[in-house]
DNA sequence: TCGACATTTCGACAATATTCGAAACATGGA
DNA sequence: TCCATGTTTCGAATATTGTCGAAATGTCGA
Protein backbone atom coordinates (compact mmCIF):
# COMPACT_ATOMS: atom_id res chain seq x y z
CA UNK A 1 0.00 0.00 0.00
CA UNK A 2 1.54 3.21 -0.97
CA UNK A 3 1.33 6.32 1.26
CA UNK A 4 -1.92 8.10 -0.59
CA UNK A 5 -3.43 5.18 -0.61
CA UNK A 6 -2.74 3.95 3.16
CA UNK A 7 -4.10 7.93 3.92
CA UNK A 8 -6.81 7.35 2.33
CA UNK A 9 -7.51 4.17 4.08
CA UNK A 10 -6.63 6.19 7.46
CA UNK A 11 -9.39 8.60 6.60
CA UNK A 12 -12.04 5.88 6.08
CA UNK A 13 -11.32 4.89 9.18
CA UNK A 14 -11.76 7.76 11.25
CA UNK A 15 -14.30 9.16 9.13
CA UNK A 16 -16.00 5.03 10.33
CA UNK A 17 -15.72 5.90 14.06
CA UNK A 18 -16.09 9.75 13.93
CA UNK A 19 -20.11 9.40 14.25
CA UNK A 20 -22.37 9.20 17.66
CA UNK A 21 -23.64 6.00 16.93
CA UNK A 22 -20.93 4.63 15.18
CA UNK A 23 -18.21 4.80 17.75
CA UNK A 24 -21.31 3.32 20.49
CA UNK A 25 -21.84 0.51 18.45
CA UNK A 26 -18.16 0.12 18.11
CA UNK A 27 -17.57 0.36 21.67
CA UNK A 28 -20.38 -2.04 22.43
CA UNK A 29 -18.90 -4.38 20.34
CA UNK A 30 -15.14 -4.05 21.67
CA UNK A 31 -17.12 -4.91 25.36
CA UNK A 32 -18.43 -8.12 23.22
CA UNK A 33 -15.75 -9.24 22.99
CA UNK A 34 -14.76 -12.19 20.79
CA UNK A 35 -19.33 -13.22 21.32
CA UNK A 36 -19.68 -10.27 18.74
CA UNK A 37 -23.37 -8.92 18.92
CA UNK A 38 -26.31 -9.55 16.24
CA UNK A 39 -26.84 -6.47 14.27
CA UNK A 40 -30.81 -6.43 16.27
CA UNK A 41 -29.53 -6.43 19.50
CA UNK A 42 -27.10 -3.11 18.83
CA UNK A 43 -29.64 -1.58 17.02
CA UNK A 44 -31.95 -1.96 20.20
CA UNK A 45 -29.50 -0.79 22.63
CA UNK A 46 -28.59 2.02 20.48
CA UNK A 47 -32.33 2.89 19.94
CA UNK A 48 -31.85 2.89 15.83
CA UNK A 49 -34.68 1.87 13.06
CA UNK A 50 -32.94 -1.47 11.96
CA UNK A 51 -32.07 0.09 8.69
CA UNK A 52 -30.14 2.68 9.84
CA UNK A 53 -27.96 0.42 11.91
CA UNK A 54 -27.16 -2.10 8.97
CA UNK A 55 -26.03 1.19 7.10
CA UNK A 56 -23.92 2.21 10.15
CA UNK A 57 -22.35 -1.11 10.30
CA UNK A 58 -21.82 -1.55 6.41
CA UNK A 59 -19.89 1.68 7.15
CA UNK A 60 -17.44 0.30 9.56
CA UNK A 61 -16.82 -3.25 7.38
CA UNK A 62 -16.32 -1.21 4.57
CA UNK A 63 -13.32 0.61 6.84
CA UNK A 64 -12.10 -3.04 7.91
CA UNK A 65 -13.41 -2.37 11.20
CA UNK A 66 -15.75 -4.95 11.96
CA UNK A 67 -16.41 -8.62 10.60
CA UNK A 68 -19.90 -10.17 10.38
CA UNK A 69 -20.40 -13.74 10.33
CA UNK A 70 -24.17 -14.82 9.88
CA UNK A 71 -25.35 -17.19 12.80
CA UNK A 72 -28.37 -18.62 12.25
CA UNK A 73 -31.37 -15.78 11.04
CA UNK A 74 -28.77 -13.31 12.75
CA UNK A 75 -25.85 -11.24 12.17
CA UNK A 76 -23.02 -11.49 14.49
CA UNK A 77 -21.11 -8.28 14.31
CA UNK A 78 -17.24 -8.57 15.84
CA UNK A 79 -15.02 -5.79 16.45
CA UNK A 80 -11.88 -6.38 14.36
CA UNK A 81 -9.04 -5.52 16.87
CA UNK A 82 -6.28 -5.62 14.52
CA UNK A 83 -7.66 -3.03 12.36
CA UNK A 84 -7.95 -0.86 15.40
CA UNK A 85 -4.56 -1.51 16.22
CA UNK A 86 -3.43 -0.84 12.75
CA UNK A 87 -5.23 2.77 13.02
CA UNK A 88 -3.78 3.44 16.59
CA UNK A 89 -0.46 2.71 15.00
CA UNK A 90 -0.74 5.13 12.24
CA UNK A 91 -1.78 7.70 14.84
CA UNK A 92 0.76 7.40 16.82
CA UNK A 93 3.54 7.07 14.07
CA UNK A 94 1.59 9.77 12.50
CA UNK A 95 1.79 11.75 16.18
CA UNK A 96 5.32 11.06 16.85
CA UNK A 97 7.28 10.85 13.11
CA UNK A 98 7.33 14.64 13.29
CA UNK A 99 10.16 16.93 14.33
CA UNK A 100 9.94 16.84 18.01
CA UNK A 101 8.08 14.63 20.36
CA UNK A 102 7.73 14.03 23.90
CA UNK A 103 4.56 12.30 24.30
CA UNK A 104 4.55 8.62 25.63
CA UNK A 105 1.54 6.65 24.66
CA UNK A 106 -0.35 4.56 27.20
CA UNK A 107 0.99 1.33 26.56
CA UNK A 108 -1.77 -1.28 25.67
CA UNK A 109 -3.01 -3.02 28.51
CA UNK A 110 -3.45 -6.14 27.44
CA UNK A 111 -5.55 -7.39 30.68
CA UNK A 112 -6.53 -11.52 29.68
CA UNK A 113 -5.05 -13.29 27.22
CA UNK A 114 -8.05 -13.57 25.24
CA UNK A 115 -10.89 -15.95 27.03
CA UNK A 116 -11.53 -17.44 23.41
CA UNK A 117 -14.18 -16.27 20.94
CA UNK A 118 -16.27 -19.31 21.38
CA UNK A 119 -20.06 -18.40 21.45
CA UNK B 1 -15.64 15.48 31.98
CA UNK B 2 -18.87 12.93 32.10
CA UNK B 3 -18.19 9.72 29.98
CA UNK B 4 -21.06 10.96 27.11
CA UNK B 5 -19.02 14.35 26.90
CA UNK B 6 -15.69 12.72 26.43
CA UNK B 7 -16.96 10.68 23.69
CA UNK B 8 -19.07 13.29 21.90
CA UNK B 9 -15.09 15.10 22.08
CA UNK B 10 -13.61 12.24 20.78
CA UNK B 11 -16.07 12.24 17.75
CA UNK B 12 -15.19 15.87 16.91
CA UNK B 13 -11.37 15.16 17.25
CA UNK B 14 -11.90 12.06 14.86
CA UNK B 15 -14.22 14.14 12.47
CA UNK B 16 -11.93 16.71 12.47
CA UNK B 17 -8.96 14.35 10.93
CA UNK B 18 -11.46 12.11 9.19
CA UNK B 19 -11.09 13.99 5.73
CA UNK B 20 -8.14 14.31 2.93
CA UNK B 21 -7.19 18.13 3.33
CA UNK B 22 -7.33 17.97 7.26
CA UNK B 23 -5.50 14.79 7.87
CA UNK B 24 -2.78 16.01 4.99
CA UNK B 25 -2.73 19.59 6.62
CA UNK B 26 -2.41 17.81 10.50
CA UNK B 27 0.33 15.77 9.41
CA UNK B 28 1.92 18.82 7.39
CA UNK B 29 1.78 20.18 11.10
CA UNK B 30 3.00 17.36 12.81
CA UNK B 31 6.43 17.41 10.08
CA UNK B 32 6.75 21.22 10.77
CA UNK B 33 7.35 20.50 14.63
CA UNK B 34 7.10 23.50 17.23
CA UNK B 35 8.11 25.87 14.33
CA UNK B 36 4.63 25.30 13.31
CA UNK B 37 3.69 26.62 9.42
CA UNK B 38 1.70 29.74 8.59
CA UNK B 39 -1.80 29.07 7.22
CA UNK B 40 -0.88 30.45 3.92
CA UNK B 41 2.01 27.63 3.49
CA UNK B 42 -0.46 25.19 4.26
CA UNK B 43 -2.77 26.47 1.49
CA UNK B 44 0.00 26.35 -0.81
CA UNK B 45 1.14 23.08 -0.43
CA UNK B 46 -2.06 21.59 -0.43
CA UNK B 47 -3.39 23.30 -3.34
CA UNK B 48 -6.52 24.66 -1.64
CA UNK B 49 -8.38 28.05 -1.49
CA UNK B 50 -7.04 30.25 1.40
CA UNK B 51 -10.90 30.11 2.43
CA UNK B 52 -11.56 26.66 2.09
CA UNK B 53 -8.10 25.80 3.97
CA UNK B 54 -9.15 28.30 7.12
CA UNK B 55 -12.17 26.88 7.25
CA UNK B 56 -10.56 23.14 7.85
CA UNK B 57 -8.34 24.94 10.44
CA UNK B 58 -10.46 25.93 12.14
CA UNK B 59 -12.47 22.57 12.81
CA UNK B 60 -9.04 21.00 13.74
CA UNK B 61 -8.46 23.84 16.42
CA UNK B 62 -12.10 23.49 17.33
CA UNK B 63 -11.01 19.90 18.09
CA UNK B 64 -8.15 21.04 19.99
CA UNK B 65 -6.06 19.33 17.77
CA UNK B 66 -3.96 22.58 16.36
CA UNK B 67 -3.26 25.83 17.69
CA UNK B 68 -2.30 29.42 16.38
CA UNK B 69 -0.81 31.74 16.83
CA UNK B 70 -0.20 35.48 15.14
CA UNK B 71 3.29 36.61 14.09
CA UNK B 72 3.08 39.57 12.22
CA UNK B 73 0.64 38.91 9.37
CA UNK B 74 0.79 35.41 9.15
CA UNK B 75 -0.85 33.09 11.29
CA UNK B 76 1.24 30.09 12.66
CA UNK B 77 -0.21 26.60 13.03
CA UNK B 78 0.77 23.96 15.41
CA UNK B 79 -0.61 20.88 16.04
CA UNK B 80 -1.22 19.73 19.90
CA UNK B 81 0.65 16.74 20.36
CA UNK B 82 -1.07 16.44 24.02
CA UNK B 83 -4.38 16.62 22.18
CA UNK B 84 -3.31 13.90 19.65
CA UNK B 85 -2.01 11.77 22.49
CA UNK B 86 -5.47 11.98 24.50
CA UNK B 87 -6.91 10.62 21.47
CA UNK B 88 -4.64 8.03 21.10
CA UNK B 89 -4.87 6.80 24.30
CA UNK B 90 -8.97 7.56 24.64
CA UNK B 91 -8.70 4.65 21.21
CA UNK B 92 -5.85 2.89 22.66
CA UNK B 93 -8.62 2.56 26.08
CA UNK B 94 -11.25 1.86 23.83
CA UNK B 95 -9.59 -0.87 22.00
CA UNK B 96 -7.98 -2.57 24.65
CA UNK B 97 -10.60 -2.19 27.28
CA UNK B 98 -13.03 -4.83 26.02
CA UNK B 99 -13.23 -8.67 27.04
CA UNK B 100 -10.59 -9.80 25.54
CA UNK B 101 -7.50 -8.45 24.23
CA UNK B 102 -4.01 -9.42 22.75
CA UNK B 103 -3.10 -6.28 20.54
CA UNK B 104 0.67 -4.28 21.46
CA UNK B 105 0.05 -0.75 20.05
CA UNK B 106 3.91 0.11 18.71
CA UNK B 107 5.33 2.52 21.63
CA UNK B 108 5.95 6.21 20.62
CA UNK B 109 9.18 6.53 19.21
CA UNK B 110 10.35 9.77 20.62
CA UNK B 111 13.21 10.86 17.83
CA UNK B 112 14.33 13.64 19.68
CA UNK B 113 13.86 15.72 22.89
CA UNK B 114 12.52 18.58 20.73
CA UNK B 115 14.38 21.72 18.87
CA UNK B 116 12.49 24.23 20.56
CA UNK B 117 9.63 25.63 19.24
CA UNK B 118 11.20 29.04 18.93
CA UNK B 119 11.02 31.11 15.47
C1' DT C 1 -44.65 -24.86 1.23
C1' DC C 2 -45.82 -21.32 4.20
C1' DG C 3 -45.28 -17.97 7.76
C1' DA C 4 -42.43 -15.66 11.20
C1' DC C 5 -38.13 -13.61 12.24
C1' DA C 6 -33.58 -10.98 11.34
C1' DT C 7 -31.31 -8.17 8.40
C1' DT C 8 -30.28 -5.61 4.28
C1' DT C 9 -31.37 -2.76 0.20
C1' DC C 10 -33.96 0.88 -1.86
C1' DG C 11 -36.00 5.47 -2.17
C1' DA C 12 -36.71 9.70 -0.22
C1' DC C 13 -35.96 13.52 2.78
C1' DA C 14 -33.62 16.86 5.88
C1' DA C 15 -29.25 18.16 7.69
C1' DT C 16 -24.41 18.81 7.32
C1' DA C 17 -19.97 19.24 4.80
C1' DT C 18 -16.84 20.96 1.20
C1' DT C 19 -15.61 24.21 -1.87
C1' DC C 20 -14.90 28.69 -3.86
C1' DG C 21 -14.96 33.90 -4.77
C1' DA C 22 -15.90 38.30 -2.85
C1' DA C 23 -15.60 41.13 0.88
C1' DA C 24 -14.05 42.28 5.52
C1' DC C 25 -10.42 42.40 9.00
C1' DA C 26 -5.69 42.82 10.86
C1' DT C 27 -0.82 43.98 10.35
C1' DG C 28 3.22 46.31 8.81
C1' DG C 29 5.81 49.42 5.81
C1' DA C 30 6.21 53.62 2.71
C1' DT D 1 -2.51 58.02 5.90
C1' DC D 2 -2.47 54.81 2.31
C1' DC D 3 -1.43 50.54 0.18
C1' DA D 4 0.12 45.71 0.02
C1' DT D 5 0.02 41.32 2.38
C1' DG D 6 -2.02 37.43 4.96
C1' DT D 7 -6.03 35.50 6.86
C1' DT D 8 -10.79 35.05 8.09
C1' DT D 9 -15.83 35.60 7.45
C1' DC D 10 -19.79 35.57 4.53
C1' DG D 11 -22.86 33.75 0.99
C1' DA D 12 -23.96 30.41 -2.22
C1' DA D 13 -23.62 26.04 -4.99
C1' DT D 14 -22.86 21.23 -4.91
C1' DA D 15 -21.96 16.86 -2.62
C1' DT D 16 -22.20 13.81 1.17
C1' DT D 17 -24.36 12.02 5.38
C1' DG D 18 -27.92 10.34 8.65
C1' DT D 19 -32.40 8.95 9.15
C1' DC D 20 -36.52 6.36 8.40
C1' DG D 21 -40.32 3.27 6.29
C1' DA D 22 -41.32 0.03 2.80
C1' DA D 23 -39.94 -3.71 0.28
C1' DA D 24 -36.65 -7.45 -0.75
C1' DT D 25 -33.49 -11.19 0.89
C1' DG D 26 -32.12 -14.99 3.68
C1' DT D 27 -33.08 -18.49 7.49
C1' DC D 28 -35.60 -21.50 10.26
C1' DG D 29 -39.53 -24.24 12.09
C1' DA D 30 -44.24 -26.08 11.49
Amino acid sequence: MDSDEQASHVVRALGALAQDHRLAAFRLLIEAGGNGLAAGELAARLALAPSSLSHHLALLAQAGLVSQERRSRSIIYRADLAAMSALIGYLTENCCGGADCGIAVPACTIPAPCEGAAA
